[in-house]
Order: structure tokens, then sequence, then C-alpha cells
DNA sequence: ATATCATATGTTAATCTTAACATATGATAA
DNA sequence: TTATCATATGTTAAGATTAACATATGATAT
């Protein structure tokens, strides 16, 4: 490993002070343009870089943001960091990254350790910890939620309404003569899971539709979950016309079995899937689904936390973003 | 936001000096137990944490390490980061992800600038810069390649024989009597499609099998790539009996194109995926594929950056990992 | 009784940079 | 000629922690 310089190397070099480096660095005005030249020279030279810590020690401030995430492994979320990175990279911040791959103890850990972390911020994506947790860390660093609501003056969220979400596509498969839908959700105690359920239960009611338990099903978060709650919803002897599905890897899984089995989507039952994601334009027949904004999500987030950190804005705020269902061919009217 | 207290406060607090309290922190043996007890609690009433800058400006260490990829939003790169996150856990480091979205300028803009950031070590996934800037990177910075080789005792590497890997392919091909084989591949310019290609043609020549530049496709990384490759291919007039395809996804597209134009897979063509990813155990038909083995490349490297950091190994490594074929039923005997 | 030792604690230097303050020089204005 | 000012540069403190060195106390050994 190569000698690495310091300012102080740079200033003896260049005969002048450290001061003077560091304004030559730094691009302020009360410098003379031969010194900064000449200083400029050196330390391209000796490819000096000033040392990050004593920087981030001294302007208090280290430029990283942490997320914390459920599973990058996962089509919404690693888009969602693509949004939150693209944005910030922008600012000259960089992220770090934090996986609790499902395990709520693992994130209320990372939750119990994060002020440890040298962190300018910190943003959340479909959180499952303890709202006290997060409020307690909230008041130490600006934080943003994706996902999930958290109502507190400190904290941000930026999310889609899953209830009118949910509502929308149950809306739509009763405009179109469902009344017996089903439901493939996600692994039981996911976030994600959880809430989708939630407003299925929700919409459902207040679509004046009866479900049934026999055909809600919970699956892990892949097309050979959705393969495998298909098959079970059959052995069900489910009775639905329908399926709503919480992703449309699930729904893409269900459609497979389907085939496999001889019974085909739409003309024998309807899938919809929940994302607009993993190709489902492609899919046979092509996914009738809900349009997912994650990278917009993410692209929003970012920019809370920038306006917190940059503008020292206080008032929390908590956005909604709009989604639609995008209609393709895997429902059919039965009127 | 709330006050942060420093080690001065707990040690004012507590009656001692800083350094006994930098001591019970840091569980060295020259302590009172009572003092350590004492100092814990305010620690604990305080809720104060080290401030890691000035740890890692004293320490020489932010115990971050930085992974240049491609694109998160890709199984198996976000297979590969969640094994690395994985196993560097397990000793305290972080993860700085740095995402170059498929663009090379990008990813060398992220060489440029990567001894500024405030890590203690690189891992590079399928990069595409110059071997020079890597050099210059290692000679600065521990470094760890996946997917990529660089003849270097700075530089360790973890791959798997991609030369192989094709081989066995194209070898199992043979044996099942294809000799027209056409390639669906990804993006030009991509890391992983040039590295795809180069082996396709090598083993290819090995095998004695000619290649019609019609049959040799490059698409997007996506299903709905894999389907429009397929199409050409079929537009081309091509007369190949099977087709390699450079990832599961691409593999599953073409399986879908396929079937909308009532060809049959494996009956009228033959389609062999790479990766073993992305459920094509569920496709229809089931997917013949390479099981590429992407976590534990994580791993691996992981451990070889964690054995430069912390034992301070200097002869560089270079870790082959073995791969093989997963034989399920996309493809045909047509012998 | 004195030397030696272990234990516990304190003091100070070092890490690297930035920012606030201080100084020096030459030029302009009164 | 002296006061004032702008420009360019230097000096020093602050930021939080750790490590090396120093000191104090009481106990044990000679």
């Amino acid at each position: 490993m190569v000698k690495k310089y310091t300012i102080k190397d740079i200033a003896k070099k260049a005969g002048v002070s450290v001061s003077t480096v560091s304004r030559a660095i730094n691009n302020t005005d009360d410098i003379n343009i031969e010194t900064k030249y000449k200083i400029n020279e050196i330390i391209k030279e000796l490819n000096y870089n000033p040392n990050p810590a004593a920087k981030a020690l001294v302007g208090r401030s280290s430029k990283y943001i942490a997320i914390i995430v459920p599973n990058i492994h996962h089509s919404v979320i690693s888009k969602m960091v693509q949004g939150i990175m693209t944005k910030l990279e922008e600012y000259g911040f960089d992220v770090l990254l934090l996986d609790y791959n499902e395990s709520r103890e693992k994130e209320e850990y990372y939750c119990s350790i994060i002020d440890q972390k040298m962190i300018d911020g910190l943003i959340m994506i479909t959180s499952i910890a303890k709202a006290e947790d997060i409020l307690a860390i909230s008041r130490k660093i600006p934080t943003v939620l994706i996902e999930r609501i958290i109502e507190s003056e400190d904290i941000d969220s930026v999310f889609i309404d899953e209830d009118s979400a949910m509502y929308q596509l149950l809306e739509y498969l009763k405009k179109k003569g469902h009344h017996n839908i089903g439901f493939i959700n996600g692994e039981k105690g996911t976030s994600s899971a959880e809430l989708r359920i939630k407003s299925y239960f929700e919409s459902m009611n207040k679509l004046n539709l009866n479900y049934d338990e026999n055909c809600i099903i919970h699956t892990n978060w892949s097309m050979l979950g959705g393969r495998e709650a298909f098959n079970k919803l059959i052995k069900n002897k489910c009775e639905c016309t329908a399926i709503v599905c919480a992703s449309d890897q699930l729904a893409m899984g269900a459609i497979g079995a389907a085939y496999t089995l001889g019974i085909s989507v739409p003309k024998n039952i309807s899938i919809l899937g929940f994302d607009n994601f993993d190709d489902g334009l492609i899919s046979i027949p092509p996914l009738t689904t809900l349009d997912y904004p994650a990278y917009k999500m993410g692209e929003v987030a970012a920019d809370c936390i920038l306006e917190k950190i940059k503008d020292g804005r206080i008032k929390s705020k908590k956005i909604i973003l709009p989604v639609s269902l995008i209609e393709r061919d895997s429902v059919k009217s039965i009127i």
C-alpha cells in the first residue's frame, strides 16, 4: 500500500501553510491565483486526497446516507434504492446499505446501532420495526420512511395509498363482474404482506364483497411461491373467479401453475398483479397489474432527506404518490 | 435534533478522565470493574455513542467497504451483494454501495474518486473499467474483483470459469446432437455480455461447431429483451436447433416468444439459460440452465477482503468457483 | 523499612482538516 | 504622511478519540 499524503505534506512541498492549501482545495476566493495553481499541481502530482474522516470530524457531516431495506434482492426495493442513489449522488452523498433480510430482529438491531454509524440521514424502506424505535432515531438523525407512515413532526414519509391501490384493483374486478376474489399474498410478517392483506380486507368490506379464508394464501415472495399458492387454492376448492396477487412475481407463478393444470387465464380464472415489474408485460397472457412507482418513490425520498439536511427543513412531509391500474389481458369480464 | 454527547461529557459526568471512559468503552482490562460499570451506566443514560469520524481518523479505519456494481437491480448482482454483506457484517464492516448503472464512464468516474471515500477496502463486481485504473486503486486500497481477473499481486479475483461454463453448456448441446447453436446475449458493452460472447466463440471453436452471425443477437438484459431477440432470430431465418441465452431472464423471454409464435420448446427448438435464477425452475418447460453461485461468490469475495484488511495478507488470490449444469426440460436430444 | 510490583487512573500527543482570527504588504485616499 | 483598505497568507483552536507515557496508591517481598 502506497503512502497517503496529508495536507501538511502538500503545504511543506508548496512552501505555504496548511490553510493556504485548504483554501486552494476548497476554492475560496482569498487566494492568489498562481499560488492556487501551484498547489493544485502538487496535489495532482502526489495524488493527494483530503482525509474524509478528518473532514467528517471537523465538518460534522459524513456525506453518507444509510438505507435500511428488507431485501435488496427484490425488484421493487432495488429500484427504489436506485432512485435514491441517483438523486443523492447529484449532491455528493453516498449510500450505506443495510439489508435486514426480512428479519424483524435484525432491523431492530440496525435501529439500535444506527447512531454509531457516521451518517447524515436515514431512509427506511417498508420498515417493520417498532414505531417508538424509529421515533427515537428520528430525533437524532433526519429520517425518511418509504412505504410506512408514523405520525410525527420529525419523520417524513413517502408512500402510495395502499388502500386506494388495492381498492382500485378490487373495484375494477367488481366492475368486471367478479365477486369471489382470492388473494395470494407474500410471506406473513413481511411488511408489504401485512400492508396488503390489511387493505385487501378493508377494500373488500368497503366494496361489499365477501372473502373466503380458503382463498387467501400466504406464500414466499417468488414465482415459485405464486405457483404453490395457486395449487393450494385449487386444492382448497376455492371458488373465486379472480385472484389478486401481491406482486407480479406471485402473479406470474400463479399463471404458470394455472397453465400446468390446464386452467386458462383469463378464460377460466382472472389474475391480477401488483408492481408492474418483472416483465409482466410479456407473460402469457400479459398481466393486468398495478403500476407501482418504485424508482420515483426513491427519488422523492432522497429529495426529502436532502431538504432536511441541506435546507434544514423542520416540518415533516407526508407524500402520497399516485398509482394507476395497467389494463392488459389477464382479467376477463364475466358480466 | 437532540444534543450529541462526547467522551468529554461522559468523563466530566463520571468524574474521571477521558481515557478512563475510553477504557470502559473499549473493554480493556486495566480498569476497575466498578468504575467501568458506573461509566457504562452514564453512557446508557445519556445515550452516548463514540463519534465514528473521530474513531476512523484516529484508528485509520472506517469499517466501510465500497462495492462498485453495474446494476443493483439485477438478480445476480443483488445476490452477490447479499453474500458480501452477510459476511462483512459478522466482522463489523458496512457496505457503501456505488451503482454505475452499466455506464463505463460512470464506473471510471467512481474509480477516479474512490480514494476520496473513507473506505477500508473495495469490491468491484463485473467491472468494465480500464485495467490500469483498477491497478492504480489496488495499490492504495485492498481490492477484490468479482467476475474479472487482472494479473497483479495486489488484486484478488473471485470468478467462475466463464469459458468452461459456456463450454459445458455447448458440449452438452453437442452431445444431444445440436450443431447449429444460436446465442442470445445481453446488451453490448456490459461486462457479462462481453465475457459471455467471448467464451461462446471460443467454446464453439473448440467444439468444432460453426456459428452463424445471424443467430447471435444482443439485446437488453430482460425478459422483454429475450422475447425481442427470439423474434429477431426467427425473422433472420436462423436455422439453429438450440439457443443459449446469457441469462435465465433472456431465456424465459425467448420461451415466451416461442410460445406466442406457436413454436414449441423443446420440441421445435431447445433453449438454455444461464444463472439458475428468476424461477427458471417453474418456467414452461422448466429451464435447463447453468447454476451460477452468485451468493457464494459474494461470500468468498468478502472473505478475501477481510483477510487482506485484518490479517494483512499480501499475496493475491485468484479463486475459481465450480459451476454445474442443471438439467431440466428445455433441451431435447435430436440424435 | 525500603524496593518492587500490580492496579487504576490521569496527561498529553497524535490523527487531519477547516474556520476563525491574526498579520503583513502594498495601494489608495484624505 | 498617515489612516484605511484589500489581498494574500500564516497561526491556532476545535473537532472526538485512542495510545503512549506518566503518576499515584496500596500491597508484597526482601
